[in-house]
RNA sequence: UGGGGCGUCGCCAAGCGGUAAGGCACUGGGUUUUGAUCCCAGCAUUCGUAGGUUCGAAUCCUGCCGCCCCAGCCA
C-alpha cells in the first residue's frame, strides 16, 4: 500500500529531532528505544510508539533498540518477552543486535543507588506502605520528612546492603531519593527506589536478586547507559521528567536522555490499556490474547488485519499531546485499503439458497474463467466450475422489491459475477411458507457480454452446489457498545460494555473450490461481502473456517434502512 | 500548597505573526459484470472564550471556561 512513511509525516518530536540534527546535539546521533514491560501483549497503542520509534530511528539514520522494562518480575513471564518480541518483528521491524533488558542493569542500577547513598542522596527507610502514604501528603498538602530521612551513610549503605542479601522481608523496608517531601510534584516526595520482593523466579535473572528497582530509577539510567538520545514516552509520565532528570543528574554517568511525551492512542469501542486486556483474557470475555477481536497485535494479525495497514495507521494518527478518540473509521479504511488492491478476489455465499437452472443440462457442467483481481492482471486468474445447481446468498433475492434493488426478484433478472444472466421463474417454498429454492433459468447468450436490449443491472455472486466446499465463517463486529468503552456507569465495569455480539458464526457456508487452496496468512475478497482470512488456529482442521477481516463498504445497507 | 498538560471541521491533524494543508467520515455526480474500487465536485470567513498588542493574530500577552494526568513498595 502507498504508505505516507517518512514523506508528509512530521510531528513535534520529529521536529525536535531535526533540530538537534542541525545543531549537532548528541554529536548528530539519533538513538530510541522501544521499552515494554513483558506483562502482556502488545497491542496497537504499542504500535503506535513502535513506528514512532523505530520509524524515527530510520528516517534519521540512526538505531532503535528493543528493551524489556523487567523490573517487575511478579507480573512478568517469558511468554509475553517471546510474543513481543514476534510482534515488533511482525510489524516489520529490527532491532538487530540491540535487544536489552533492564535486568542486564540491575548490577550497574545497584552500584549507582550506593552511589546515591554515599552522596547522601538515598535512605534506607522502614516505614510501611499505609505509613509512607500518610507521611506522603495529598495532591493539596506537603508531604512530612519520614523519621528514617536522616540515617547515617554508614549506616544506610550497611541497611541496604542487608536488603540485598535478603536479611529483611518484603515490604519491611525500602530505598528511597532524597528529594523533597514538600514538593508540589508528587513524584519527587522522596520516591521509592528499591523495594524487597522475595519468592518470584524473575524470567530473566533468576533468583539472583530480592531487590528490585522501580522503573522511575531504572528508567533513566538504562536509557542513559544504552546511549539513547530521545526518550519518548506517554503523556502520563510528563511529571516524571524531574525524577527521570533527578536520577541523571545525580549519579555518575554522562549521557541525559531527552525525555518526551506524547498522548496514547484511544480507539473508538475497545480498550487500550493492558489491565483491561489482561482482565478480558483472564476473566474468559475472550478466546485468548490473540482472539480477533482483541486490539492486540497478535489479534489483529490472527483477524488478517497486515502489519502495513497498521502501520500506515500508526502514520495516520499522528502524533500529538492532546488526548483524542479514535474513529474505528480510520482503521477500517487502511484495512480495506491495503486489501482492495492486495486480496485475490473469491466467491463465497454465507447464507445460502439453492437456484436450480431449469434449462441447464442435467449433469453437465463447466469451467469458467475469472480473474483474481478487477484491475491487477498481473495476479492472473482462476477456474470456477458452473452447473445446473448453484447457491447465491439469502439477501439477494425478494420476492418483490422496488426499481432501487438491483439484485433478483421474481420473474427479473440478475447476472451471476462472472458467469451467465439468469431469470427467477419460480419461488419453492416449504409448509412455513420460507422460501427454499429458486426455479430460474439462463441466457446462454450472455457468458463474458451484455445482454441484447435489455439491462441488466445487478450482479451476484453464486457457488456451485455440486463443486463448493463447504465451511464455517466467522463474523466480527466491534468488542464494545459504547465508542468510548472505558467510560461506565456508577458502580459498574468496563465490561458491562462489551458487545454480546461481537463473534456470530456461520457454519453453512459454501466456498468456491480455488478457496479449498487457501494458505495461512493469505486474505481474499469474497466479492460483495468483504475480505477474509483462513483462521491460524483452525487451518488444521479439515473443514475450512474463516475470519471477516472487515466488510466492504456498503452504501446498500443505508439506502436500504431509508426504504429502499 | 497544589502541580503538570491539552483545547484548530463529526474524528485525526498541519499550521510556528502575512490572511485556515491533508487524511478519515459525510453529501452530490460519473464509470463499473463487486451497491466494492476508481474519478470529479462539495464540506471551518474561522481556530474553547473574552479582552489586549500589532498595519496584520489560530500563532504573542492577560483573564476566564472545559477536558486529561498525578497521592503504587505498578509501568
Amino acid at each position: 500500500m502507498s504508505e505516507t512513511e517518512n514523506s508528509t509525516t512530521t510531528n513535534f518530536i520529529r521536529q525536535i529531532v531535526e533540530q538537534d540534527l542541525k545543531t549537532g546535539k548528541n554529536d548528530g546521533h539519533v538513538h530510541t528505544r522501544f521499552p515494554p514491560e513483558p506483562n502482556g501483549y502488545l497491542h496497537i497503542g504499542h504500535a503506535k510508539s513502535i513506528v514512532l520509534n523505530f520509524g524515527i530511528a530510520r528516517d534519521y539514520n540512526g538505531q532503535c533498540n528493543l528493551r524489556f522494562d523487567d523490573t517487575n518480575p511478579h507480573k512478568e513471564n517469558i511468554e509475553f518477552v517471546d510474543s513481543i518480541q514476534q510482534d515488533v518483528r511482525w510489524l516489520g521491524y529490527d532491532w538487530q543486535d540491540r535487544l536489552f533488558y533492564a535486568s542486564n542493569y540491575f548490577q550497574q542500577l545497584h552500584d549507582f543507588a550506593v552511589e546515591l547513598i554515599q552522596a547522601g542522596k538515598a535512605y534506607v527507610c522502614d516505614l510501611d506502605g499505609e505509613q509512607m502514604r500518610a507521611y506522603r501528603g495529598t495532591l493539596k498538602a506537603p508531604g512530612q520528612e519520614s523519621p528514617y530521612r536522616s540515617r547515617s551513610v554508614e549506616e544506610n549503605l550497611a541497611l541496604f546492603a542487608r536488603m540485598k542479601a535478603g536479611d529483611f522481608a518484603d515490604g519491611e523496608r525500602v530505598l528511597r531519593a532524597k528529594i523533597d517531601m514538600g514538593s508540589p510534584n508528587m513524584n519527587l516526595r522522596d520516591p521509592t527506589l528499591y523495594r524487597i520482593r522475595h519468592g518470584v523466579i524473575h524470567h530473566q535473572t533468576g533468583e539472583a536478586w530480592c531487590i528490585y528497582p522501580m522503573y522511575d530509577y531504572t528508567h533513566p539510567v538504562s536509557d542513559a547507559l544504552e546511549g539513547i538520545t530521545h526518550s519518548l514516552c506517554t503523556l502520563e509520565f510528563e511529571d516524571h521528567r524531574p525524577l527521570y532528570d533527578w536520577v541523571l543528574d545525580n549519579i555518575s554517568i554522562s549521557c541525559h536522555p531527552q525525555q518526551i511525551e506524547f498522548s496514547r492512542l484511544n480507539l473508538e469501542y475497545t480498550v487500550l490499556s493492558k489491565r483491561k486486556l489482561t482482565q478480558l483474557v483472564d476473566e474468559g470475555f475472550v478466546e485468548g490474547w490473540d482472539d480477533p477481536r482483541m486490539p492486540t497485535v497478535a489479534g489483529m494479525r490472527r483477524r488478517g488485519y497486515s502489519a502495513a495497514s497498521i502501520r500506515e495507521f500508526c502514520l495516520r494518527i499522528g502524533i500529538t499531546k492532546s488526548d483524542g478518540l479514535v474513529e474505528m473509521g480510520m482503521l477500517e479504511n487502511c484495512i480495506r485499503e491495503d486489501l482492495d488492491a492486495h486480496a485475490p478476489r473469491r466467491m463465497a455465499v454465507m447464507h445460502p439458497l439453492k437456484v436450480v437452472i431449469e434449462n441447464y443440462p442435467q449433469g453437465q457442467s463447466e469451467s469458467l474463467t475469472a480473474p483474481n483481481h478487477p484491475k491487477d492482471e498481473a495476479m492472473g486468474e482462476r477456474q470456477i466450475d458452473f452447473c445446473r445447481e448453484v447457491y447465491i446468498d439469502q439477501a439477494d433475492f425478494r420476492e418483490q422489491a422496488n426499481k432501487k434493488y438491483k439484485r433478483l426478484v421474481t420473474g427479473g433478472e440478475v447476472r451471476l459475477r462472472n458467469a451467465y444472466v439468469i431469470k427467477c421463474e419460480a419461488v419453492m417454498k416449504n409448509n412455513q411458507g420460507e422460501i427454499v429454492e429458486l426455479r430460474c433459468s439462463y441466457d446462454p447468450e450472455t457468458l463474458g457480454k451484455n445482454p441484447q436490449g435489455r439491462k441488466v443491472r445487478g450482479v451476484v455472486h453464486w457457488v456451485s452446489a455440486q463443486h463448493g466446499v463447504k465451511g464455517e465463517v466467522r463474523l466480527y463486529d466491534r468488542l464494545f457498545n459504547q465508542a468510548n468503552a472505558d467510560k461506565v456507569e456508577e458502580g459498574g465495569r468496563f465490561t458491562d460494555n462489551l458487545n454480546p455480539d461481537s463473534l456470530r458464526t456461520l457454519t453453512d457456508c459454501y466456498f468456491e473450490p480455488a478457496l479449498a487452496k487457501a494458505g495461512v496468512g493469505e486474505q481474499y475478497q469474497f466479492e460483495r461481502e468483504g475480505y477474509f482470512i483462513l483462521d491460524s488456529r483452525e487451518a488444521a482442521r479439515e473443514e475450512l473456517v474463516f475470519n471477516r477481516i472487515i466488510t466492504l463498504r456498503d452504501s446498500w445497507a443505508k439506502i436500504d434502512k431509508t426504504g429502499g
